[in-house]
DNA sequence: GTACTTATTAAGGAGACCATCATTAGTACA
DNA sequence: TGTACTAATGATGGTCTCCTTAATAAGTAC
């Protein structure tokens, strides 16, 4: 995906790319048999065992004792070692880390979350980073060097590199190498990437957007952003700045939450994080003033979001962050403002991953850039712990 | 490019990987010697005239007569050929269809334009069509049977397939199967686009974003649209209908050319088409009254193009279209605009390609479809008429 | 226990790549 | 004119990966 383009080259390079057909194959399907695969890759049954042996000897696939009640001579079973290695997402906000532990796969293994301080300073914020991932690996009974990759979802402008430009919420983000302070920490690959636009990843690969090129996933909540998934893949822009149209003044998005957070259904000396609710609440219940703030909420989201529809033409618009809890009352008033002005109208649905949104998109980004181990260069920070594989009991 | 996925294979994949690398290599540069094609494609000297060979014998690639004057023994050279094949781009707007005939490096070898007039019915739209392309392979000297690929650029919003929505210019272009009705003028395949998405790509292959990776293309003229090039590749949508963003209330930009047609210098009965002319050459020799309809328009343009500049986060964003050959009154206050607006600011140039940008976009698109002919399956009407490579002359 | 069905294993062969080396066709210069 | 030098060519042999085909193995069905 990332690391593999379609430059030509040597014999090896053929067997790399039957090799990476053959784990796309298995990877979160049932065990597969041979004929199966060879089918599925448009290999030869041959070559295909030649590839699967191969996988199996450098640990990547793992063979599975055949299912007995068929026709004929029972098919071997092959599955790709989701097991063999461990990622560990991480959702950086002002006010919560969290992160999870996950295989191969993506199958979230331990999940942990702990409150932060917006204004807290750097180093306090890198250690509970790391006390993060270090419970989540505990919780795991791993340590620090099964970790093969960490990847962080984080709010404000993040280059390719894992540099943070900015943050509007997090004060200590400021011109700041995250990849490099966390590439210290952890004996591993570190990602870095928006947190909008990793929960975006997240819809498109596990949630409602799933299988959907073009996505665009809204963030609303009291933050607002967008996050853009274009042909498959997360679209970053050149500057790493993509997605920004809350800055956009006439879309009111800046101070839109401010229409449920103070709208006049909110009890006095409500915290701010739990305003909205009153309001969202309220308008469930069909009161007038929480929905004339839905309604000027909505018309705030419905510019920016028609731009980004009519521009982009996306297969789908998902709705996630805080607010989308309440998604039922959104949507409708929401869909009705973009009937009116997109050419075509694309499926609008709330997310259902809710607050994981950030941690589950930064695994699938961690597993995006998976293709970079399986054919890794021999020096040892990159290749994966190798367990030798176990050969299930056959019958003699 | 477009049908080459990175599936895996057998050896002849590999060697189609390679003879596409080695195309690559080929096409719009100097003749190239071996040694150098072997460095640039990272095969071996041996393999890469394996490669070449083949692609000689099948007439994509011919040799050249050696230079003299270097060291050593002359290194023969080859050069992709050109001339092997022909395209046509066509763009068909609502006053004017032009077509250009370009050999397989998009090098334009003859052009043609004629008047149409908007509400013309189906039937003379398509013989003015069919007539334009004529005369263009007249003025090249071939026939219809030259012809590898037709692209077209037109207004509306056109579906992958070559149907035609609807166009808010040319009211015969409605629900209509453009592609079937040129398949059936034009034995070749055919091609269609919107031509605002095609001006982006020319500009990006050719034109002033020549490299770069994510473009917004703004055409401002008697009608305003966008094109967009995102991860170096023409951005269509789920539906097709992506760089709309004119329908957004808030731009503006359904009214915007009026503010520019309208404005208290453009003499009384002017004919619109050149109405903003005046307004544009007052406006730069400082006239008030066309400073403030600048003003105006770059305000409401500025707009769209913050939007899409926010959302997408592009290298660099061109001004095309009618309205861009003042690119020096327009930029400078649009240019102001974005600059309060965006995070972080594109290049921001004017077209240099003019008129012609839909038909070069055209021509680049069907170029970008010329792998199809590479390998192609050997029914006839996919494989190009390949002619007898010609040997060169060589010393005995 | 025999027939049938499906997988496995083995053998032979072709295609595509690479490394190496002797050969060739020029230039440079005495 | 002839010799030294240079750089590309052409040919050979080897390796790798894949494919096809055919013989063998391990189950179920009856």
């Amino acid at each position: 995906m990332s690391s593999l383009s379609l430059k030509g080259g040597d014999l090896s390079r053929l067997r790399q790319l039957n090799s990476v057909s053959v784990i796309k194959a298995l990877r979160g399907a049932e065990p597969t048999t041979l004929s199966m695969l060879a089918e599925r890759t448009g290999l030869s049954r041959p070559s295909t065992k030649d590839v699967v042996d191969e996988l199996t000897g450098l640990g990547w696939v793992e063979e599975v004792p055949p299912t007995a009640g068929t026709m004929g001579r029972p098919a071997r079973r092959y599955r790709f070692r989701a097991d063999g290695g461990h990622l560990v997402g991480v959702d950086i906000g002002a006010h919560n880390i969290r992160a999870a532990l996950a295989d191969l796969d993506g199958n979230v293994l331990a999940e942990t979350r702990r409150p932060a301080r917006p204004d807290a300073p750097l180093e306090e914020r890198l250690a509970a980073i790391k006390r993060a991932v270090m419970s989540c690996l505990d919780l795991g009974g791993l340590t620090m060097s099964d970790l093969w990759m960490v990847a962080v979802g984080t709010t404000g402008l993040v280059t390719p590199e894992g540099h943070i430009i900015m943050s509007a919420s997090i004060p200590a983000w400021k011109d700041l190498d995250l990849a490099g302070l966390l590439g210290e920490t952890f004996p591993c690959r570190v990602l870095i990437e928006n947190d909008s636009r990793l929960a975006a990843l997240a819809e498109t690969r596990r949630g409602v957007a799933r299988g959907a090129r073009d996505v665009v996933f809204l963030h609303v909540g009291r933050r607002m952003g967008t996050g853009l998934i274009l042909d498959g893949k997360l679209h970053r822009g050149f500057g790493a700045a993509a997605g920004e149209i809350v800055m956009l003044p006439e879309t009111g998005w800046v101070t839109a939450p401010e229409d449920l957070n103070s709208s006049a259904v909110v009890p006095e000396g409500t915290p701010i994080e739990d305003a909205a609710g009153f309001t969202l609440a309220a308008a469930r219940n069909g009161d007038a003033a929480a929905l004339d703030a839905v309604g000027r909420f909505t018309k705030k989201l419905g510019v920016g979001a028609a731009a980004a529809i009519l521009l982009l033409d996306p297969e789908i618009v998902v709705l996630g962050g805080g607010f989308s809890r309440s998604a039922d009352v959104l949507l409708p008033p929401l869909r009705h403002r973009l009937e009116r002005v997109c050419l075509r109208m694309p499926k609008l649905r709330g997310s259902t991953l809710g607050d994981e949104c950030v941690v589950l998109g930064a695994i699938d980004y961690a597993i995006d850039h998976l293709d970079q181990f399986f054919f890794a260069p021999d020096g040892p920070a990159l290749r994966p712990p190798v367990r030798p594989a176990v050969v299930p009991e056959r019958t003699v």
